[in-house]
DNA sequence: CGATATTTTGAGCGGAGTCAACTCTGGTGG
DNA sequence: CCACCAGAGTTGACTCCGCTCAAAATATCG
């Protein structure tokens, strides 16, 4: 078991690790991840879009002075793998046990165009990731993810985070510590409610979202 | 693209505010607007792309706390307008005298394959904003940011700033005094000189990329 | 040339980063 | 079943960068 070993060394391929296994091969199969195994990585063609069935994705890149940057979080239903280029400019990998299919980008050369659809979600998405680290407050950064996260998830108040704290702040610009703090101060002020370090209950929805606008 | 053809159309627009000049009407018509202008409106009706021809423009969105999140600026040869739902979720404005041409985004009910192409380089762009705005020293905020500006603007080392102190503080998430401060770090370190507020150039082009990498 | 806006610079303060210690959790094996 | 342990998470002390408020300098426009 690797687990997290990358926590304080982002090597991107651990060099054992027990490969997806593809059940069929082609578009509609499903392929499993395991927790932290690389999907495709930085500088890989690109070319396939994935769609997740269950559990969840990450997306980054590593900065040359050794920090990382996430830039998205996939979850079931969602796409992801989209470039402008034909090489991928980020690392994608499962953060949990993850099924993923494959999806048809085109039909006899031409362009499905249900992609553009999708392409344009993701572009909407980074932006308003944007709007989210532009934000200056710690906790708000934090307010703003989880309510993210809650809309996503569907459930408007348990949200499931099987990403780790560094995982988040990586994600947000921010210290595991500030993270902690964050989670912490909304947890002091009723906000919020930890079922476990992985499962968190929004106690008042109107007043985180008065907090993250 | 004819380069930097708008490097010197940055003189004071003229008081009289000129109405946006549709010179004709429908794709391939040149629309022009003086500075400050709006091209459109968040919560308006989204569905036409603009090209900018000379010009630049900024997209932004008002926060409920009267804070404003630039989040892209766009230059001769880029297209912008692209909305995932049917309305605009930012505002564009013109930051000096600036011409678009509309694009033609539908063929007789077939998409266009290049609006692929261009929502996908709209995505990557944002993610790549995204890395600079995830950085935490000033200074390689912006110093990304003029690296970015110089790569976009097809001169490596003199760059046009069209746009105010303000602008670049609410793109990289900073205050103007910081953004001020971090221009004069760089020029006392030798790597920066200005030509005019508006007119920078980057002395060491090496140096400058090993900060901000 | 004067008036206004923009930019730069300065002083002080607060929040987030850093370093470090401690606690909690889940998994393993005796 | 429980003791143990490694990794994850939390909390504390301190420092420093960037925000705030304020003022000076520069640019722009009438």
């Amino acid at each position: 078991m690797q687990a997290l070993a990358q926590s304080h060394a982002f090597q991107p391929v651990p060099a054992s690790h027990i490969h997806a296994n593809n059940i069929l091969n082609g578009p509609g199969a499903l392929t499993t991840y395991s927790a932290d195994e690389e999907i495709y990585g930085q500088g890989e063609r690109a070319g396939t879009l994935y769609e997740v069935r269950y559990g969840a994705v990450r997306l980054y890149r590593l900065l040359s002075d050794g920090r990382r940057q996430v830039v998205a979080f996939h979850f079931a239903g969602e796409t992801f793998g989209f470039e402008a280029e034909g090489v991928h400019s980020f690392f994608a990998e499962a953060i949990v046990e993850t099924g993923l299919r494959k999806v048809v980008t085109h039909t006899n050369n031409n362009i499905n165009p249900e992609m553009l659809a999708l392409a344009l979600r993701g572009m909407v998405r980074a932006q308003q990731h944007l709007l989210v680290v532009g934000r200056q407050c710690a906790t708000e950064k934090l307010g703003a993810f989880l309510l993210d996260l809650a809309a996503r998830q569907g459930d408007p108040d348990r949200i499931d985070l099987p990403m780790t704290r560094l995982d988040i702040g990586d994600y947000l610009g921010m210290t595991i510590e500030t993270v902690s703090r964050s989670i912490s101060k909304l947890k002091a002020a009723g906000i919020l409610k930890l079922h476990s370090l992985r499962s968190v209950e929004i106690l008042k929805v109107e007043k985180l979202r008065q907090i993250c606008e």
